[in-house]
DNA sequence: TGCAATTAACTTGCGCACAATTTAATTGTT
DNA sequence: AACAATTAAATTGTGCGCAAGTTAATTGCA
């Protein structure tokens, strides 16, 4: 904690005072998000426990509930994660008897999602699960909406700033 | 958490038509929090690649930065993070030579967490990060202060629930 | 048609997160 | 002082995320 006085730069003194607003973990977006979003994935597991997933194995589920028969890759785009994050995912859900990979026969390459009729029967019970979330972020459906769109426009623009990076 | 039941309004037959929209991934909060998490995640590492730390260091590094001589549990309640995850972290960090971990003397269970100088001198280059960050983030400070506060607001509650589930 | 370039999925390796367990040190109680 | 209960770190095992590289199928162009 001892810090070392530096009076031969007054340029580094005077940033001092405003490095820790800068660098301050707690006024940080950042962390915020990082902190939030661990804090989310927390609550869902109680709920998803029951029905066998883990939070990322929900969230695919999710889009293939809304439409399944999709390529891998497709999947991937609706997620923003790669295969080489879902191939393994995928291999469990069906290892849970949830849905089949199976080889698109106009081309090879692809490998296409179907779930079976236990993958269908579970959107009946995961049903419960958003609004018990809902319930538990103590804010009315207004503010979910708002701060989900705002959170939506901030990976847009995030995305958007990496892709210039690359 | 239960639903009261009116009879004005059908509901069974309703939620048939609006399953979708309680499970539809763009509607949802989690996901929402979950990309924009892994996309600032994407959108620090091309400025934290040079520092040579992961992003989840880096927030260590701030906590550090903030005050060291911490223990690891203190560090891990700053970060909401326990020591299965922190310990393999801080080794790493050792390993970089940019902290020790020296065993409290007055109580030898506790582990203290010393910047070295190179711990401390690598402040300086980290400060150009949030700046950078926040351009990205194409939103002004204003934004970006209230979003934080909505974030830990949300945080607090979801931890409040996960508590109340335990 | 032949062959380079592209594409889709898979694989490997690393670093988190976290649950569950273990080890060791300290505290509290009698 | 003795010993059960608590606490702090570390360890083990599982499942992501992602970079980098591999394999195989398709496309595009000469």
């Amino acid at each position: 904690m001892a810090k070392p006085i530096d009076i031969t730069t007054p340029a580094v003194a005077a940033t001092d005072a405003n490095d820790a607003a800068w660098l301050a973990l707690d006024h940080q977006l950042c962390f915020a998000l990082y902190s939030a979003s661990l804090a989310m994935t927390k609550a869902y597991k109680p709920l998803l426990d029951p029905l066998g997933l883990t939070y990322p194995q929900y969230l695919a589920m999710l889009v293939l509930w809304e439409g399944d028969g999709i390529s891998v890759t497709a999947l991937g785009q609706r997620l923003a994660l790669d295969s080489g994050t879902l191939t393994p995912l995928l291999k469990r859900l069906q290892a849970l008897g949830l849905l089949q990979r199976l080889r698109d026969c106009h081309d090879e390459r692809r490998v296409l999602l179907q779930l079976s009729a236990a993958g269908h029967a579970l959107k009946a019970r995961a049903l419960a699960v958003p609004q018990a979330i809902a319930c538990a972020t103590r804010c009315d459906l207004q503010q979910l909406g708002q701060l989900t769109q705002q959170l939506q426009q901030l990976r847009r623009h995030l995305h958007g700033a990496s892709a210039l990076a690359a």
